[in-house]
DNA sequence: GGTATATTTGACAAGTCTGTCCAAAACAAT
DNA sequence: ATTGTTTTGGACAGACTTGTCAAATATACC
């Protein structure tokens, strides 16, 4: 899995399957014109979104949220330039609440 | 550093600092109830915010990101039970992107 | 070309977010 | 209790976001 946004890993995916934005769009309950927008980019993909797409397209959810959550602090963050600490806080963080 | 949200890491450093509110927020160049409701979490903190805070408390830049970033990925992406493949995802692709 | 299907574009409504304003409340100190 | 100061609450405007709709464009196939 290389570098790669979430739209294109989706719409790369979903030529993979001969599937028409239609059919993933209803099977999101979404316009296909926004799905069409989701994965150029021009809009972002809501979390809701995620389980019916992996549903759909037959992929693992964890790595669609992987992809999606990367894609999003690039998106979010990428002007930052402390975010690689940043992220490694966001971890001590997680597994200290985990206990 | 413990696992604190932005906001209470800001209103105990100015606390300590004996700043009021009305001061930091001027610097920020904010209203004083805008800064009030960041510091009980009521509202986000801009990323405007954090050079200015920075200076006026007297902290380290790249610890005011840090906290940030960390309290707001909580925050975007806490409800994601995948978010720790997510992160270490993130940080591969900022190294990737270094080169 | 012509027809059918798929995709993109742009205008739009409804909802959400951000910060301001100013009034109210809390706090300090005497 | 009154005065001065700080902090909070809530209504509000303007900007931005999200998704829809319908029209326009592209693609495929005969």
């Amino acid at each position: 899995m290389s570098n790669v946004t979430f739209g294109d890993y989706i719409r790369k995916r979903r030529e993979e399957k001969e599937l028409p934005l239609r059919k993933v769009a209803a099977h999101l309950d979404i316009d296909t014109s926004t799905l069409s927008k989701v994965e150029r980019g021009e809009r972002p993909a809501s979390p809701d979104y995620l389980k019916p797409l992996a549903e759909i397209l037959e992929l693992d959810l964890k790595e669609v949220q992987t992809t999606f959550i990367a894609d999003k602090i690039n998106k979010d963050f990428g002007g930052l330039e402390h975010l690689p600490e940043g992220l490694k806080e966001a971890e001590k963080q997680l597994k200290r609440r985990k206990k």
